[in-house]
DNA sequence: CATGAATGAGAGTTCATTCAT
DNA sequence: AATGAATGAACTCTCATTCAT
């Protein structure tokens, strides 16, 4: 079975095509994007500039970025922007659909048959854990502009979409096989374990980052176990002790 | 048992005693707060403006709304902003220990006991639920600001924090009496699924408010009778199904 | 009878009341102006800038004007304009219709009966050449501006028409006082002989200016009984030489 | 005897040797020229930009286009633009240079001895206001920029000159064989009359365009009977009517 | 000659904050 | 205390012109 998702916060290891099975045209900066550039030289800027933009969002956040903070990190004039990007909005759609693939995580896919429903749930947490670890800042900018700009708060949502109904039907596989509760629905079920594990990620990774002199600095395991376990219980794992 | 907390929603129905036994002191705009009016005329126009900041707040958003737009609100200058207030993060400060009471839910507190777990589960979660839906555009207004100044991810922090705790206090309890799972560590489960609730509340009333029309029109007892069943199983309380 | 007009040049000395007997509602920046300041000093900045802005209008034209040269002849700063107006062509709408008193000619109006019919025309082009000549940067400035906003344009031919109109009505009742050449259509006449004063009056006050040195110092008085004499001639005014 | 012209509209059917008789030396932009293209592939690419510039004027106005427009018209890269001028002025004089023979109207010239004055007159209204109609869109751009770019205001006001000259000339020639009112300055009369042409000509084809559906949908035949009559009748031509 | 990306000065506009009345 | 006009720093976006390829 899969691994959970996020409808809260979106960022996940799907694979696309999943995410593109949406019925619904995706959203405005990430199709108006302005014609890509003919030259080589162009390619570079170009790539200066969303690069540039990811590193600086990363550091100062969405809304205390000036575009010419970006351009200046790009080493590039300010007008410069405005041939590849028409504003802000337009940088960020670009620095996330480049981010797409590495947010991926590496296989894990549909396991099924007579696997350890225990293990692949466990494995598939991880994954999903660690991708969300590797792309923390990223995610934590997601969730920062999905607060502010729509097309934003629909890109996180449909990503969280195609998470949840992609658990939900791992779940009622499950219960056909007599390993879940039938008594849960598996879309409300999928809805709720997605969204704990990935307020977990966001807790462990977002916020109590740079935190760690604090106290407890998050066990990574302690996380993949505590989360595993709690769904498995949850779906009401047989046998498992 | 107790309700259910969120550590990345924060809003909850914790008595204000618990919060305040946070060990760190409380941050800036909620205690660099200007000396209260001394005239009556005054407390007059301070609670106009907060009133006022709380409306366009919840409709405009925190980033979105102007001074101005304050001011116009409550009738009265631009300018007598400034006798009650330093700046927007301070009106914000009011209007949520303002709203504080509010969003507590009405009693409930601390069953003991014979109690059935179960049942007390539910209409704790029953009860969290409900205050959120009654708050849910401060609830969305928190969520935004948090994102935004650091001073109000503090303060969702906390709040969060006292309800994790709380919860985890009541897991503890129910392990000691046998009823839940002593495998999970009862604040790493208290964090988990203390936000997941949390983010179930934030998913049907905050992000599906005004999509009702578009399908699944979240059900409120489903809701409570969903959360309640996972966390229930989660624990592995006994015996029940 | 009346004095002429200009379909092209617009400005002209027809009574107010006779503008606006005009059917369509008046163009946008006339209307949605600013609510005027409440205050004294509010009053006074308006005035300024209003008066600052003619100036300024008139030195570099519409569109080299830039809205901080005006805030600085002003002696007020850059966001003060926005206290007052939403953009250059409010401040212009503004200038025009403060001027538009100063731009009426002192009386004449509708002479009627026995007077001298060829009298009454040259007292009538007098005073809207003069009328003309005193307000001619404004008038070149209407010009510019009427080339390149539309909203002006419309301005423009409004007050042209309201003068053709009031002058075909004058030859209309020549025509029937036996006075004037039946064959002409009053209006298709009166549009050509307004224009071609307010053409006569455009060389003169506004080409010319500056010019003088270059030979032909348009002399006023010629100008006067030149169009007079033409306007006559061409509608066959009787026994005059 | 010959045509009306335009001191105000410039544009006209009067022959380039006459233009030319100025004495005063032509203004920049029509003299900076670069060196013509020596390669065919050169014509082409310059050919092909005046069209598209004529074109792009003539749809957005002269301040509304950009320099890209008009290379964009051309299909050709922004750069090749300073390969033949050096700015926007300058293809506009390329423009008009190119546009001139296609002003003049068809023949005419200088109609001589027993003709008709009234007959010649009316030929002569007919083909200048013929010319104007088919160049209504160059004779707008001409007016916009004249207000805008001194260098073309000069170039306006030359070609108007000519024509007042020229007319003025007619004029005399009619005074000295007796046809029309010895009382008035040729020149002055011509500035005049030329300017009524010229004045109806504009409402007429320029201003007026596209609002033929409003109401009175100029009558080509009407305009020139119109302006004939008065003309005639203003110089006091005898025995008619 | 052609290309088209790079440049950067400059204009308009917003709004938190101050302060004279 | 209340008022509301004044302030000016800050930011975005445009586009003529240059220049390396």
């Amino acid at each position: 079975m899969a691994s959970d998702s996020s409808k809260v916060l979106g960022m996940d290891s799907t694979a696309p095509e999943e995410i593109d099975s949406e019925k619904a045209p995706p959203v405005a900066p990430f199709t108006q994007l302005r014609e890509p550039p003919t030259t080589q030289r162009g390619a570079r800027t170009r790539a200066a500039l969303v690069k540039a933009a990811r590193k600086v969002f990363e550091r100062d956040g969405y809304l205390d970025t000036r575009l010419t903070d970006i351009t200046k990190e790009a080493r590039c004039a300010a007008g410069s922007f405005y041939t590849y990007f028409t504003n802000k909005e337009e940088v960020l759609a670009a620095v996330l659909l480049e981010a797409q693939e590495d947010m991926m995580h590496p296989g894990m896919g549909r396991v099924q048959g007579a696997d350890d429903p225990y293990a692949v749930l466990e494995a598939s947490n991880r994954a999903y854990l660690a991708a969300y670890r590797r792309n923390a800042k990223l995610m934590a900018l997601l969730e920062q502009v999905a607060q502010v700009e729509p097309e934003f708060r629909e890109f996180r949502r449909r990503r969280g979409d195609a998470f949840i109904r992609r658990n939900a039907r791992g779940i009622a596989d499950l219960q056909a096989r007599g390993v879940a509760d039938r008594e849960v629905d598996p879309m409300m079920a999928s809805r709720a374990l997605s969204g704990m594990v990935s307020v977990m990620a966001y807790n462990a990774f977002v916020l109590s980052e740079g935190q760690e002199e604090e106290g407890a600095p998050v066990d990574f395991e302690e996380l993949v176990a505590t989360v595993t376990r709690l769904w498995a219980n949850a779906l009401r794992f047989p046998g498992h002790r």
